[in-house]
DNA sequence: ATTCTTTAGTTTTTT
DNA sequence: ACTAAAGAAT
């Protein structure tokens, strides 16, 4: 046990160790917050505070989930009596699918309930559309979807949404008729999972007092995150923080919630600490990970937000290396330039997997790919299509869903006519029409079509029911494997040109389910109901997505967005793209609180550097086809000037005063021809000034001139001031002064 | 049923 | 500029 407890620096030692009441853990990045999170947990467990089913530990992915519950089984190995078994560790979502099963009668569920995943949902939702003829132009899918989930996660219902306008009054309809549509095909929306857990707890109090009994402490990761149901679901969980019910060990960072677009509300840190009247509040200030340099730019920069629980980060490492900043032409500049810095360090013996390349959007990673690809970088862009979401592996996921609930509509749907058996939209029509006068799903509406439709229709069903028979007493890897070869979907994929990956991937899929097999640690008895565990492979397909086509082993540079980097570190981090507009991205300026928003996810970006960090931005930058001339973003100008080395000399602020002397760092070769943008012919009659050029306004303050129109007396331009925003402004009128 | 054409959208993302 | 998805034509 002292081995447990060692080399805990003091606050860790008081938040591990705290007593059985509520606590709130404010652990800044880097200070060790799953270090606290297991070790607390072990902590609790051997000095016999509570059994290992008194433990709930919940988390927001299935990466933290999985590292949670490895690094416990390290710490308590079996020999010593105790062990993470018989603990609950999951995300919420995990954690709601396994009360659904146990519970599915109470609940309202068949036991083989299916999961659709955001994808599966926004489809559902075009087939309500349709079926319900309504003008999918006045009510986008993509609106409703978004709609519907909110309420859920407000914890409404349709009855108890409050509609004032029509508009409003169709969408609740619309819900109404959406949840009609998942109950009868017997199909979960992931907010629906927390809803329904929600409920199942609230309604049933014999449920409810049964885990209120044996959760005794309920441990929460990225607890920052949490959306409004999830807060009321710990809260029901833990009995309201009533006497007697579980204490609740809260972990997070406000500083680092960067998810509030997705109905993340920080707000639950300030509630739980009122409403639990929470006594223990500890801050996790050292940082373990970053240089001092690095530290206080983090530090700098987050104390421009005001609504904040407060925390400054530190240090004993030393103050390190200098942030280095570059300013180039254009983004193409900027790329060409990281790579040769990327080049210098690897010469120097650096390895590859230890360089980040960060960026706000997704769009920023393709200049950086080309120059990487062209260099002959190796590197790994994360966030693309993830396993299960491929085409291929949704196609088989959809017949082995059919085998497991014949009523999923959006299953049948998928693949009744793929691959192509000469069931066109028209039969398809008379299906949907027949299946809403008979109230039932579309599988099982086909035995009452007639004529040429329900022939090819019916040879359908049979397939399907072959299916079932042929794999009922199939181990799962082989079951999916009948049904690969069965289904046409192996033949369809050989006989396409570009369908051998696929077929890889298809092949991946029965590994999979190997694996899954494995992990399950089914017994014998689970063995022999091989659909069961179809359902609960099915979930897990849900519910994990897998990996990003991230190969972890392979010595690569890291391409990925500022969001997905939150959680990892890097020797050496690149920040691309620090402009305005771009980052604080412009569409944040409009929303509340958007800019604090993106000086947190500025923060998260800062704090990912172990040794080196390098900003970076462009005068100019391709965006949706079009030039855009941006001013440096006001997240350079936080950080103090005595952290900061610039690679290239500071201009003014921001850019375009400079011509393309001057620059103190020179790249190896290929250099960087001054690429000053050529205005387009009709502009030129600007009275010496262009576009690109930095000005002045009296009431704006800087901008750049970022297009321009008419001429004489008629001309006018527009500028881009930053914060200011966008404007058109007359030359004749406006008096702008070059800067 | 396949192939071509048009159109809209293009911050961030997990479950 | 580029893509994905819907619509129209063959």
């Amino acid at each position: 046990m002292s081995d447990l407890l060692a080399n805990l620096n003091p606050e860790q030692l008081q938040a591990v160790t705290l007593p059985p009441q509520h606590s709130l853990i404010l652990a800044g990045a880097g200070s060790g917050k799953t270090r606290v999170l297991t070790t607390r947990i072990a902590w609790l467990v051997q000095t016999g505070q509570v059994d290992p089913q008194g433990v709930l530990a919940v988390t927001f992915t299935n990466k933290a989930a999985k590292e949670l519950l490895a690094r416990l089984s390290a710490m308590l190995p079996l020999s010593f009596g105790h062990s993470a078994r018989g603990m609950w560790i999951g995300t919420f979502h995990g954690l709601c699918n396994r009360l659904l099963r146990a519970h599915h009668r109470d609940a309202g569920l068949p036991q083989l309930f299916q999961i659709l995943d955001s994808g599966d949902q926004l489809a559902a939702i075009k087939r309500l559309l349709k079926a319900l003829n309504v003008d999918d132009e006045k009510f986008p899918p993509r609106e409703l979807q978004h709609f519907i989930n909110a309420q859920k996660e407000a914890g409404l219902r349709p009855h108890a949404v409050e509609a004032w306008d029509d508009y409003t009054r169709r969408r609740v309809e619309l819900f109404a008729e959406y949840e009609a549509q998942c109950q009868r095909e017997s199909v979960v929306d992931f907010a629906e999972l927390l809803l329904r857990t929600y409920e199942l707890l609230e309604r049933n109090e014999p449920i409810r007092r049964h885990y209120q009994r044996r959760f005794r402490h309920i441990l929460v990761d990225e607890f920052q995150d949490t959306n409004r149901l999830q807060y009321r679901w710990l809260k029901l969980l833990a009995d309201d923080g009533r006497e007697g019910g579980a204490c609740l060990f809260c972990v997070g960072d406000d500083d680092q919630s960067i998810y509030r677009f997705r109905g993340a509300e920080v707000g639950n840190m300030r509630d739980f600490e009122r409403e639990f009247r929470v006594a223990n509040v500890i801050r996790l200030e050292q940082n373990y990970r970053s240089h001092g340099n690095i530290l206080d730019a983090a530090n700098a920069i987050i104390r421009h937000n005001t609504a904040r629980l407060g925390k400054n980060l530190w240090t004993e490492r030393g103050a390190g290396e200098p942030i280095r900043v570059f300013e180039a032409y254009a983004d193409m500049d900027e790329a060409r330039w990281i790579v040769e810095e990327i080049q210098s360090l690897v010469r120097d013996g650096m390895s590859r997997s230890d360089i980040a390349l960060l960026y706000r959007s997704n769009a920023q990673s393709r200049v950086l790919e080309h120059q990487l690809f062209s260099a002959g970088i190796a590197y790994r862009v994360y966030g693309g299509l993830r396993f299960f979401e491929r085409q291929e592996i949704k196609h088989a996921l959809a017949y082995l869903r059919l085998i497991a609930n014949p009523d999923d509509d959006t299953a049948f749907s998928r693949v009744v006519n793929f691959p192509t058996r000469g069931i066109g939209a028209r039969s398809l029509e008379a299906l949907q029409d027949a299946a809403r006068t008979w109230n039932a799903s579309l599988y099982s509406t086909v035995p009452h079509l007639s004529g040429k439709p329900g022939t090819v229709l019916a040879q359908f069903v049979r397939l399907v029911e072959d299916l079932r028979r042929d794999t009922a007493r199939l181990p799962l890897p082989e079951l999916v494997d009948h049904v690969l070869d069965a289904s046409g979907l192996r033949d369809f994929y050989r006989s396409e040109k570009e369908g051998q990956e696929r077929l890889e991937n298809l092949d991946e899929l029965i590994n999979a389910a190997a694996n899954f097999l494995g992990e399950s640690g089914a017994d014998a008895e689970a063995l022999a109901q091989p659909h069961a565990l179809l359902a609960d492979f099915l979930a897990h397909a849900s519910l994990e997505a897998g990996d990003h086509q991230a190969d972890a082993g392979s010595d690569a540079v890291q391409l990925m967005t500022v969001h997905s980097s939150k959680g990892l570190e890097f020797d050496v981090v690149f920040l691309s793209g620090l402009e305005e507009g771009l980052f604080p991205h412009e569409n944040s300026a409009v929303e509340n609180e958007g800019l604090e928003e993106e000086r947190r996810l500025m923060y998260v970006a800062v704090t990912r550097a172990r040794e080196r960090l390098y900003l970076s931005f462009a005068q100019s930058r391709m965006l949706h086809g079009q030039t855009r001339y941006n001013l440096r973003s006001r997240f350079l100008e936080e950080i103090p000037e005595g952290l900061v080395k610039w690679l290239s000399p500071p201009s003014p602020r921001g850019m375009g005063a400079r011509s393309g002397a001057g620059m103190r760092v020179e790249p190896a070769r290929g250099g960087l021809a001054p690429r000053v943008a050529q205005a387009p012919a009709r502009s030129q009659d600007l009275g010496g000034l262009r576009v690109g050029q930095l000005v002045t306004h009296a009431k704006f303050g800087q901008g750049v001139i970022v297009a321009a129109e008419g001429s004489g007396a008629d001309a006018r331009v527009q500028i881009n001031f930053g914060s200011a925003g966008v404007k058109w402004l007359m030359l004749a009128v406006a008096k702008l002064s070059p800067a």
